[in-house]
RNA sequence: GGGCGAUUAGCUCAGUUGGCUAGAGCAUCUGCCUUACAAGCAGGGGGUCAUAGGUUCGAGUCCUAUAUCGCCCACCA
């Protein structure tokens, strides 16, 4: 017997605990098609907010249904514990730099907090009811991803695809590493813009160049002008000498220079930006680089050496403005690059880094974005417009200390660099030497190992890769290439997805997934997306879970577009706990009427019970093709929708003969019995997706032929009452309108009604006629009559037997 | 500045390829203890579908422009 109050906390934790030990979520091979779900690593570093419950429900619910409908699934969950924002989190609870702790006793602090981050996401993502197997979990940083991402490595340096230069790079000097132009994140700040003179050597002509960074102008290579600005283009061939610092450039020309920005006239430094870096590889200028790592003027620069960035900036102001050179300064708000992770102003350096090639094959990149759909589909223009505009090849060196190493050293001599062996990996070259006594090229035989470590996406671009195994002796690579589904919010889609892409492009031709499905963001309020940096998110998950069960936050989450974003909202959750009270309740009503219930092959069917299985046909299609376009929001939103009517409607009509069956007679509450016993059923299975936990508990008590709810199939009903739906529906109409009726008299429900005179065409009288019982009793009608007619139905008069109402 | 999306009831949102009077929940108002559920049921009020044009027999839906918001990208050297 179902309890009288579903208690969410308890059975919530029974049935978790069931799960786990009944293995209904494990994987293993079997004869079954596999789908499998490519699912983002959540980073450890922060607390697990309402957005990604939201976007990780969205995608465990597409497990669930594809579960149902008889796949084998492969959902593995990960932890993404690599690179910075670990490091950065260490640093914050040993309040320490990573540089002070040193290299080998900071790694395992890393692995420990990241452990104990790990243990808590697991806890609350089994919480909210994720299927996944936790046996076959990864994390971003262990022996065999490092493998993995090690292998990936030598796999691409094999190939071709992956190279060692001497490179401008974008550094940030306050996490010494370099990053990628993805880490970028603009901001706006105040600064000036400084109108300087210079003046030709030749000709001691002015003129002015304006600069946001004054302190560059030791750095100057040359000076570029458009060969088409007629006010300046006599310059082009003369000499700059630069004011202060008394250097001659060369002035040439560029039609890169827009005439109407500043004074028309460039200075190029090596590197102030990526302007610069194109002029200086297009015209090969010579290199002029004045910073040190950590964010000043290196020591050879005359009277700037050693002063930090900004206060070599106003002294060279101060110097120049001495010197007369300052026409003129203008206050000016504008946009500068910033690294993400510490919003500190980027520079660029030259250093030896590893690149992967991006710029030879972006051909092949937007082919792959073509053979993948993307959900929804216009997710696929960001895809493009990234791939369209990328401008440089991927670094993946990082100057840090937690993180995948590079299976890489470098002979002392020659600096030839080799590689270890695939059989050894993984490898910490620090800890590890070559297996080769000498270098092949010059025989020496001191190595120096590399103390880069891999960028983070250079190691959650393998995922796929990590999910098969790669080229373990027990791998899933033939069942995972490609992988069915890719899930993660469009904020990624230009790094995690682009990267993935680019990878498995290079090791196996192929596309990494068959679906990519974009989820929306959670807002805090409208206009503002909840984020772990601002910190607007007021509500914990295990909050919620304790106050609502995890059946209604996954309502909230399951509500909504794909793609959209949804603004977090207590009354959502209200709407589904409703909803999850009302299923309790109807199964209650229903198990009551079940006590004498035994199935079997039936097909004589009321008139009233054809058209609730119709329509429940006819919903579940469309319940189908939503989950098919993995629109999980849409579909919940059809099914709730048949729910309400079949609780409101149907049971209304069918509850009399179940009650009666001396009055109606036993095949008729038989099928009453049949349509409730398999529409509640495929109810509960549906609604499993979403509710995993009382539909498991409703399940097991009413029917229970399988272990779980969640390892049965959805098959669909074969019906063909086309005609009962739709004249159902009309009948529902004349109903609810006598409903009308008494309610407008401020009477019960239950008050009869004397007469009702009703005129019907053909189809509707015949229908009501078959269903007179179910409609007189729903309506308690005393006395029906009926008049033909030619339009659809009137209702000619409603007389209320108020006497017997007291 | 570029790409993509959004704008529908007081609030949160549905509205498949154009097609009857634009829907739901919450809130609000009115009634009803009805042999599952008062955490319920029945009913009412509330909308110039952001704005302006256009295509069409017909536009919330398609096209163009504008405004506002969101995500991503590029930017004054």
């Amino acid at each position: 017997m179902l309890d009288k109050k579903y208690n969410a906390q308890e059975k919530e934790n029974k049935w978790l605990e069931y799960w786990q030990k009944n293995k209904i979520y494990e994987f293993k091979r079997d004869q079954r098609k596999v789908f499998s779900i490519d699912t983002p690593p959540p980073t450890v570093s922060g607390n697990i907010h309402i957005g990604h419950i939201f976007s990780y429900s969205q995608t465990e619910m597409i497990a669930r249904y594809k579960r149902l409908r008889g796949y084998n699934i492969f959902y593995p969950f990960g932890f993404d514990d690599n690179g910075l924002p670990s490091e950065r989190l260490v640093e914050k609870e040993q309040g320490k730099k990573a540089a002070l702790i040193g290299r080998e006793e900071f790694s395992k602090l890393c692995y420990k907090t990241t452990d104990k981050y790990e243990a808590s996401f697991q806890e609350l993502f089994s919480k909210m009811g994720v299927s996944t197997d936790w046996n076959i979990h990864y994390k971003t940083v262990s022996p065999s991803t490092i493998k993995i991402s090690q292998l990936s490595f030598l796999d691409l340096i094999e190939k071709g695809h992956c190279y060692h230069k001497e490179s401008p790079a974008l550094w940030c000097n306050e996490c010494l590493t370099s990053i990628a132009q993805a880490e970028l994140e603009t901001k706006k700040i105040k600064t000036t813009f400084n109108y300087v003179n210079f003046k030709t050597v030749e000709t001691n002509e002015e003129f002015t160049i304006a600069t946001t960074r004054p302190e560059l102008l030791p750095a100057i290579v040359c000076v570029f002008v458009n060969p088409n600005d007629e006010k300046h283009n006599h310059l082009i061939g003369k000499t700059a000498l630069i004011p202060v610092i008394n250097v001659e450039v060369p002035i040439m020309a560029d039609d890169k220079v827009a005439i109407d920005k500043g004074t028309g006239i460039v200075m190029c430094c090596t590197f102030g930006d990526q302007t610069d870096i194109e002029w200086w590889k297009k015209y090969n200028l010579p290199l002029k680089y004045i910073f040190t790592d950590d964010g000043k003027i290196i020591d050879s620069v005359p009277n700037y050496g050693g002063l930090k960035i900004k206060e070599a900036r106003k002294k060279i102001l101060e110097d120049l403005n001495d010197g007369g050179y300052i026409v003129k300064v203008e206050e000016l708000e504008h946009e500068v690059q910033t690294h993400e992770r510490c919003g500190k102003e980027v520079e660029y350096s030259i250093m030896n880094q590893w690149f992967i090639d991006i710029m030879n094959h972006k051909d092949d990149f937007l082919k792959i974005g073509d053979e993948i759909k993307w959900h929804p589909e216009h997710m696929k223009s960001r895809y493009v417009e990234w791939v369209n505009n990328i401008a440089w090849d991927w670094c993946i060196s990082r100057q840090r200390y937690f993180g995948v190493p590079f299976p890489v050293w470098y002979c002392k001599e020659c600096k030839e660099a080799i590689f270890a062996d695939v059989k050894d990996l993984p490898v910490n070259p620090l800890v590890d030497k070559p297996k080769i006594a000498k270098c092949p090229k010059c025989g020496c035989s001191t190595f120096i190992p590399e103390t880069d470590v891999m960028d983070t996406w250079a190691t959650s671009s393998v995922t796929p890769l990590i999910n098969m195994r790669y080229k373990e002796k027990d791998n899933y690579e033939d069942l995972l290439k490609p992988m069915s589904l890719r899930t993660n919010a469009s904020e990624i889609i230009r790094t995690w997805d682009f990267y993935t892409i680019v990878k498995s492009f290079y090791h196996f031709n192929k596309r990494p997934w068959d679906n990519v499905m974009i989820s929306g963001f959670v807002m805090a309020n409208k206009g503002e997306k909840i984020s772990k940096s601002k910190g607007n998110s007021n509500v914990e998950p295990l909050d919620l879970i304790n106050k609502y069960s995890a059946d209604v936050i996954r309502y909230w989450a399951g509500s909504g577009r794909l793609g959209t974003d949804i603004v977090f909202s207590e009354e959502t959750l209200q709407r589904g706990r409703k909803l999850i009270n009302k299923l309790w309740n109807v199964s209650k009503f229903i198990e009551m009427h079940l006590a004498d219930y035994k199935d079997k092959e039936f097909d004589d069917f009321e008139y009233i019970d054809k058209w609730i299985l119709g329509s429940f046909q006819e919903m579940e299609k469309g319940f189908i093709k939503y989950l098919d376009d993995f629109e999980v929001g849409l579909a919940l939103n059809t099914l709730e929708k048949f729910f309400w009517n079949f609780c409101d409607n149907y049971i209304e009509i069918v509850k009399h003969r179940l009650y009666r069956p001396e009055e109606f007679g036993k095949t008729p509450r038989y099928s009453g019995q049949k349509t409730v016993y398999m529409i509640l059923y495929k109810l509960l299975q549906d609604f499993s997706i979403f509710f995993p936990f009382i539909t498991e508990e409703i399940y097991q008590e009413l029917y229970h032929e399988k272990k779980s709810i969640h390892i049965t199939l959805i098959k669909p009903f074969n019906y063909n009452f086309e005609k009962e739906i739709k004249i159902g529906d009309t009948i529902i109409d004349i109903i609810s309108q006598a409903r009308g009726e008494k309610t407008n008299n401020n009477v019960s429900l239950k008050t009869p009604i004397k007469n009702l005179n009703l005129s019907l065409n053909k189809e509707l009288e015949n229908a009501i006629n078959l269903a007179i019982k179910d409609f007189k009793a729903t309506l308690f009608i005393e006395n029906l009559n009926i008049k033909s007619t030619e339009k659809e139905y009137s209702i000619d008069k409603i007389e209320l037997n108020l006497d017997s109402n007291n």
